[in-house]
DNA sequence: AACAATATGAAAATTATATTTCATTTTGTT
DNA sequence: AACAAAATGAAATATAATTTTCATATTGTT
């Protein structure tokens, strides 16, 4: 029996309840997080009920004691929150007018997008874009290593950065030489890594390295808790998205997480310049 | 402490714990509705840990056993649920007011993002992308010229055809040799343009020249009636976008055309091999 | 009002669950 | 390689929770 089909018979056959049944249902309709999380003493408690009485509630409807009645509450617990969770994707994406039906691959993608770039809103906080801006404007030279799918992630940024006039050098790994490359960054520096599962071993040798040195590392990854992330001064988390098993969509989001970061940085170097005057 | 504060605090002193109680870290992290809900002796088999070790892990963060834990996760489970119920909520209130109270730069990037990302679903059609790709799997080798803003583009659809084991040419002006690079494009061969205003004059003299030899030209731009759009074959428009003057969000909306133009290419190519069998 | 049927709750008994202990393994250091 | 320190997990123990029991109270019927 489910958490809906429960309610459905609590309702149902309330009338034919005893008193002290009817109290414990009104109380269990009212309070169904409570019945799913406290233990037959708090709630006896609460409800002003003896224990025995709410083992005598779930007996009547069929349980073989509270504890299994108490799983279909918990169960509920869950669902309701996944439901949730699932009516605000939807409500976003309703207000993103897009059709539902759409079986396009570029509708699929589109879609896909989206949503990569709505959890960037809940894993990425201002607070953390303004550090990692900070930290890469007190610095000399920025140093980003991103390889493979991250790569162009890079290029974007080594083009941005150029244009707002920060000294940077994007490690490209041109003839093979990333770890001469990476010899480069001098204290003072920063390194911008950005890996996402499976890492970049060179660029996990490389963050390791320089945060062993004292260096600041600014890390895009997809946890706190992934082997880059530990390495980390400021950590953004960018989650992975898949479309039909393609990884690629997190791009969109890490185009406009990257974009966001060279604004901020611009930013901050204007108000920087105001306040020399 | 409550569920924030000890999500916190499991990020904070990861590193330092020992190889168990970090997985038992990741494990807490992601499945935090079962910590809450499920008793020790589950958790412990569900995430392949001796229930003593759970303890030691509370412990580990100044609890006094698993229970008082547990307590923490229940309760944000529950804030956790009125938290999305409430966000229902204002969603459908906002649904009639568009417009968020979002000041951050994020929030109007992804805002932004969101935006071109729709606008491409209006500006592209199904067919285009089609015949796009089939222009490239009936071709030789794909040259792809992107410059300026455009290159990230560039080296992502090299990293991806190159994946796909689609012979292709990244033009990506080292040393200087563009139009030297450009040369290289034969009878049969077919030429990915991409770029946007203001044009990038040598990806136009190319596509000019390509053009009038013969050699189909897909193009990537603003407009069909671009000046790069007047060379071309088919030519998958998308709308520049602004945000505080910034044209990098179209970037985003890119990305997510071309992997769609990726796994397009990618779902020909099967298709084509099944039909050969 | 008297009786039987049903409902109730305090406390005992049972069962489930959490915690501690300690022998063993792993890790780090000299 | 040898040792000490730290970490680990199986089993024993302690604690907490649930369930049952049974004496008492309430309700409905004649």
């Amino acid at each position: 029996m489910d958490y809906e089909h429960l309610r459905k018979e609590l309702v149902e056959r309330y009338s034919i309840l005893s008193r002290r049944l009817q109290q414990i249902t009104r109380y269990a309709m009212s309070h169904p997080n409570e019945m799913g999380i406290e233990t037959i003493a708090v709630i006896a408690e609460n409800s002003e009920v003896p224990p025995s009485s709410l083992i005598r509630f779930a007996k009547s409807f069929g349980f073989s004691g509270f504890s299994e009645m108490q799983k279909v509450f918990q169960q509920g617990l869950v669902s309701r929150m996944n439901e949730y969770q699932k009516r605000v994707q939807n409500l976003n994406l309703e207000r993103s007018q897009l059709k539902e039906g759409d079986k396009s691959n570029l509708g699929n993608f589109i879609q896909g997008g989206i949503q990569a770039l709505q959890s960037l809103r809940k894993t990425v906080t201002d607070e953390d874009l303004e550090k990692a801006a900070s930290i890469m404007i007190e610095s000399g030279v920025v140093h980003i290593a991103a390889q493979r799918r991250s790569f162009p992630i890079g290029t974007y940024l080594t083009y941005a950065l150029s244009h707002l006039g920060v000294p940077n050098m994007l490690l490209d790994s041109v003839g093979g030489m990333f770890a001469e490359q990476g010899k480069t960054i001098r204290k003072g520096d920063v390194l911008l890594a950005i890996s996402f599962s499976p890492y970049a071993n060179e660029v996990l040798k490389l963050a390791g390295n320089v945060q062993e040195r004292g260096i600041p590392v600014i890390v895009i990854s997809d946890s706190i808790l992934s082997p880059l992330g530990l390495f980390a001064d400021v950590c953004l988390e960018v989650e992975e998205t898949e479309v039909f098993g393609f990884k690629g969509v997190i791009l969109s989001a890490l185009m406009c997480l990257s974009l966001s970061l060279v604004v901020e940085l611009g930013n901050q170097m204007e108000q920087q310049k105001k306040e020399m005057e």
